[in-house]
DNA sequence: GTGCTCAAAATTGTATACAACTTTGGTTAC
DNA sequence: GTAACCAAAGTTGTATACAATTTTGAGCAC
């Protein structure tokens, strides 16, 4: 059998492969990322780690001890309430300014979002499906062409995943709301103010849905978590 | 004479020295931030300084055009409205939370702030004066007690300064209103709405006073801007 | 068994070296 | 005079090396 060589990743393609892996909850928070194991898993100095590790740091999914090394962040119950707080405050507006806005084709692409949600929901990857549900909202941030608010709720959703493998005790029940369906209908027939209603609902909804007093996290080992 | 050999900057104080200087208006948008340049002024090694620089490229307070180098961000026209289309959703609303919880120690804080940006003033140093009258918007902030939404608000003063360094054509206006006097009154009256009200009102009145046709930036060569 | 000491291991932060890729400017052919 | 081409310089991205600091753990005293 011959070895085909993989090629060692760029440093950025690197910090997307571990973002996508927190984000799809393989690396639980609290995970130990040393740079060392990283370098060997992926064939990669620490040079290239550390560069990756540290945009992954700027967007707070990972978290520096004063020499103990990085690790997957875990947000304080603090934190958890006022991400949501934020988004409570930033995203139904957001909402409003995509349906007034919102072209045939923007109802698409939110459309092809929730089939793919439903797919992984299907395939059972329950991880994935989080993850696409986080993008739909990212998406509607797109649609209201608003790319400095984007990057905001780009940040707020890395965080929110992080909260919800915490402190979300029953995962099937988000899934299961057909609030993204609701949304379309209202970009559908430009209906803004539904829409923002609709968004501060489901933004309601997904906080009540957390348990903000118990953690529910079981950090694996690195290499554990990473080869599956 | 015996040189004092002073001790290298670590990656965090370069880059907190940088953040300055750009905030200051001493870097102005559109210098170049050659790594071997940056190093040669500061005693460090290109690994430093691109530590520094990627933070500060998170930030976005410099851009990197792609094998040409890094350079102090020129946000665009666009990127302006943006900005402050966000400030517009998001700082009054905060404003009205820390009027609600601000303490007497609080309002003696943000009174501190606007003596010491009225001292900047009759000095001259505009920069420096530009600097602490966006700080008064953090401490706000901060005083509402919302670490995620003061994160957000930082980074809107960060784009804002250089903003301001390129769209701004009469500097002397914005120091001479008397808004945030206005507003810390509304908060030692914990009068929220005032206070949201005040906050909107300013807002509108800095986007007057920028003018988005014209760029009026002059950049610099980099130790010329950083040898004064 | 508990607590202290010290050495070994681990980890970070930084400097240096090097290869690959762009841009740039000058030279040459036409 | 213009366009193509090539070489040189500049720049980035990454690997490796090394010193400094901190944690860890084993051994020993009590």
């Amino acid at each position: 059998m011959t070895e085909i060589p993989i090629p060692a990743p760029t440093a950025h393609q690197l910090f997307e492969k571990l973002e996508l892996a927190i984000h799809e909850h393989q690396l639980a928070p609290g995970t130990k990322l040393g740079e060392d194991d990283i370098g060997d898993i992926y064939g990669v100095s620490r040079t290239t780690v550390r560069a990756a590790l540290q945009t992954l740091s700027h967007q707070r999914l990972v978290e520096h001890k004063r020499n103990r090394g990085a690790f997957v962040a875990q947000p304080s119950v603090r934190e958890a309430r006022e991400v949501f707080e934020a988004r409570a405050l930033i995203e139904p507006r957001t909402a409003y300014s995509a349906a007034e806005r919102a072209s045939p084709e923007d109802i698409l692409k939110l459309q092809a979002h929730i089939d793919a949600e439903h797919e992984a929901l299907a395939d059972g990857n329950h991880g994935r499906a989080l993850y696409l549900s986080g993008q739909f909202h990212i998406e509607i941030a797109k649609i209201a062409d608003q790319q400095t608010i984007e990057t905001f709720i780009t940040q707020l959703m890395s965080r929110s995943s992080l909260i919800v493998a915490l402190y979300w005790q029953r995962r099937a029940a988000m899934c299961e709301s057909h609030a993204h369906d609701a949304l379309i209908s209202a970009f559908a027939d430009h209906d803004g103010p539904r829409a923002e209603e609709l968004m501060k609902n489901h933004l309601v909804d997904l906080v009540t849905s957390l348990d903000l007093r118990n953690k529910v996290s079981a950090p694996l080992s690195l290499k554990d978590a990473l080869s599956r």
